[in-house]
DNA sequence: CTCGAATAATTAGACATGAAACTATTTATA
DNA sequence: TATAAATAGTTTCATGTCTAATTATTCGAG
């Protein structure tokens, strides 16, 4: 436009910034596959994974799946309502108080939760069999140090949160 | 309720399936994260990625971004629009394709870019100062091993897309 | 024991996103 | 060259999520 020299530049990426694209785009692609591992079975992640959480015949307060899955409460309202319609799950007052409700699967449920449950193992198998051993104890360890890191720094901007 | 034996067990969780939840939940902590570190900037993380993109003086068209970030066209419609809104970036037309658009940063928009990038970059590091340089080098190689894996798996499902 | 604060779950409202339909233009093919 | 298929971008609509407000109940300090 005119002649001024315009003392802003361009940065470049650093490899924090290339990692962190990484990090970005290999969620995004994992959560399409799944959709698409899923789909057939007309469940979206959030209701899989609900579902994969129910490993022993242990009610399950929704609070409790909300602080699992780091999914809000509302969300998982939701989440269960539309398993209880299927009759997959069944709300049941919890003993201990009377506020809560605990969910717990039904017959149907348990079927349906093992037969997802096989289909989806496969679909991981398939992509982590690219991998050695090693790699995925490796990826493993990673991403637990990630959250862990991850955790300090959120708790470190907002005192609040320190839980999971 | 009845005392008919129940064939249907539960299924405990095997390596893969806990490898797959922690890197949901480092991928959700990462995503708090940023919406913490973004949100003086009254940026969301799509707006923030796209700024990011803009690493010289080149004009990008939508389709572009929009494969880079992973993110569907409209999206980026709307990315943009706000963007320009605020004055930060403007659409052109291409010279070559009558079809599409060049999105170029403003000036105010590389002011912006470079500051909000700084921020980011501070948070990114206070991230991973707690890794070696090592694990750095292993997070980022897994991680592109997985997207790797991921494309050949998606594939694999549905033969039609394999761009990227 | 009581009253205010915290907690479990739900509901209402707002926002971000993707799929599909649509318009305008380009590319490829017959 | 004419026409069908593909592509760039936008708009519309449905979905999934979160925040904040609400109700019912429990916890805890005095």
């Amino acid at each position: 436009m005119s002649c001024e020299v315009d003392e802003t530049e361009y940065t470049s990426l650093v490899a924090s910034q290339m990692l962190y694209r990484w990090i970005q785009k290999a969620y995004v692609l994992f959560d399409d596959y799944d959709r698409r591992s899923l789909e057939r079975f007309q469940l979206n992640t959030s209701q899989y994974r609900t579902l994969l959480l129910f490993e022993n015949e242990e009610g399950k307060r929704l609070t409790t799946i909300s602080d699992r899955l780091l999914l809000s409460k509302s969300t998982i309202t939701r989440v269960i309502d539309e398993l209880e319609n299927r009759g997959w799950v069944e709300r049941v007052p919890d003993p201990e108080d009377r506020r809560a409700q605990r969910v717990v699967l039904t017959a149907e449920g348990r079927r349906k939760r093992l037969e997802i449950c096989r289909a989806h193992q496969q679909a991981l198998e398939d992509v982590f069999q690219r991998f050695s051993d090693r790699q995925q104890e490796d990826l493993d360890r990673l991403m637990q140090n990630l959250c862990q890191s991850l955790r300090l720094s959120i708790s470190s901007i907002d005192p609040i949160e320190s839980d999971f």
